[in-house]
RNA sequence: GUGGGUGUAGCUCAGUUGGUAGAGCACCUGGUUGUGGCCCAGGUGGUCGAGGGUUCAAGUCCCUUCACUCACCCCA
């Protein structure tokens, strides 16, 4: 039989991979909601048109990176490429939008983009999402900010660097645009690689981007966005450095930094790892004014980021896995049921082990026990099935051992499985 | 979509100028009565990614194809 196979760049997370997953959902959980935010949960699968109207329908994305098909009676479904679009789909259709009021949320979840797979990025892949809804002031691109730091602080990441840019507002922007293309039209065109040439006529911003050394030293001279901002973009930009500044954040301003998503205005910023791989962003975000009004929702601003959950997957150490509490060694097939039973009757005092229905020799069995990683080895052959007793092991080191009735050991399980434990509140549940 | 690299045991990989496959780890069984880890001995396990070709003979050479991987484009 052949086998079936995954499909490519969709994959299977085992532990203890899996368990750093878990590890940054509850740690997210935990520091958003520090800070007032809610969780909101949005379908996988959402109609086409959310994303070419909110990502834009030039970009790369939505060009040609997204999964879409038609659903049975023929309608343009997508595997949403990133959350942001669906939580302000949701805001507007849920009439969740108060004036006056601010709204918080976060998400997490896969997305979907159709690219080849590297490093650091699947066809499938997961977000940790933040999004401030009726926040027009400076203050909450910088909490949002703050939040990030924290959170990435919390789990051991306190070395990234971070990068903050503004891209002005409509009002503002198409200036600089000006300015930018009459910069590269003034250039010796052969200098600039080919993409560039390309670019500097479909996404000007995108040529300040380049990796290529030739570009960047010709893109050093380019004109600044900041320079080009408008009063109230200068104004909104210079507040949220001067925060950043007194909360002691390290950061850089990087005019060149853009964002692939049209959507976005004013603050942007990116962390990025220079340890996992070409793509060094872990997580960006920025100011999204007009996205919700482009939505069908009121005039709400809006503001957020986003976590890859692969990319700070590569830079964490797995957790540690507490070792079950017991396991149970059958060495004589005919207790196997009894063996069972007395197993279900500790799982539901709250401890935790496995039960090992192939009877086995000792020796085997308790290779089995040493491998399991368990605090106890309780044995059950044919001495204990007939006088309703148990041995138990203690397989931790200069553990000894003893054999009781079954009852005692139920009456006493605390001191028997957490008696050479310091953490012995962990057995209280 | 474009380019590079790699496909040999469950995993990580050796395999010499073509002569029909190895190691380490893992797994299993033992090292006298029902006692783990360390050590020792033995054992299971591979149509060498797939298909075709050259040859007396192909893991090794040639062609095709698939998969994985890294990078470009672009992005978290």
């Amino acid at each position: 039989m052949s086998k079936v196979g995954k499909i490519k760049g969709f994959s299977d997370l085992f532990p203890p991979e899996s368990g750093k997953f878990s590890l940054l959902e509850a740690k997210a959980r935990e520091v958003f909601g520090r800070y007032g935010f809610e969780e909101l949960r949005t379908p996988v699968l959402e109609k086409t048109e959310l994303f070419a109207k909110s990502i834009g329908e030039d970009t790369d994305v939505v060009g040609k990176e997204m999964f879409t098909f038609p659903d049975r009676r023929g309608r343009s479904m997508t595997m949403r490429p990133e959350a942001t679009a669906g939580v302000v789909r949701a805001f507007v259709d849920g009439g969740a939008y108060q004036p006056g009021k601010v709204s918080k949320y976060f998400t997490f979840g896969p997305m979907f983009r159709y690219e080849r797979p590297q490093k650091g990025r699947q066809r499938q892949f997961h977000q940790i999402n933040a999004e401030i809804f009726g926040a027009v002031e400076p203050q909450a691109d910088a909490e949002l900010i703050l939040m990030l730091r924290t959170f990435l602080g919390e789990i051991g990441l306190d070395k990234l660097a971070a990068e903050i840019n503004s891209l002005g507002c409509p009002e503002c922007r198409p200036g600089y645009r000006k300015a930018l293309s009459e910069f590269f039209a003034g250039l010796d065109q052969e200098k600039l690689c080919e993409d560039c040439r390309r670019r500097k006529d479909t996404n000007p911003l995108r040529v300040l981007d380049c990796k290529v050394p030739q570009c960047k030293e010709l893109v050093a001279e380019a004109p600044s966005i900041t320079d080009h901002l408008c009063t109230d973009c200068d104004e909104h930009f210079r507040t949220v450095r001067m925060i950043l500044d007194n909360a002691g954040v390290d950061y850089q301003l990087n005019h060149r930094l853009v964002r692939g998503l049209d959507y976005y205005q004013r603050t942007t910023f990116e962390i990025t790892s220079g340890d996992i791989g070409a793509q060094t962003a872990v997580a960006g975000g920025g100011r999204y004014d007009g996205l919700v009004k482009t939505l069908g929702g009121p005039d709400v601003s809006g503001t957020g980021f986003a976590c890859g959950m692969e990319r700070l997957s590569l830079l964490l150490e797995p957790p540690e896995e507490g070792g079950l509490d017991f396991f149970l060694a059958v060495v004589d097939e005919k207790a196997v049921n009894q063996a069972l039973l007395f197993a279900q009757q500790l799982r539901s005092m709250g401890f935790g082990g496995n039960v090992d229905f192939s009877a086995g020799s000792m020796k085997s069995r308790l290779r089995a026990a040493n491998k399991s990683g368990a605090k106890l080895c309780l044995i059950m052959g044919g001495a204990e099935l007939e006088d309703r007793t148990v041995t138990i092991k203690d397989m931790r080191e200069g553990g000894g051992q003893e054999t009781v009735s079954r009852d005692i050991l139920l009456e006493n399980a605390q001191r028997y499985f957490y008696r050479n434990d310091n953490q012995s509140t962990q057995g209280i549940r």
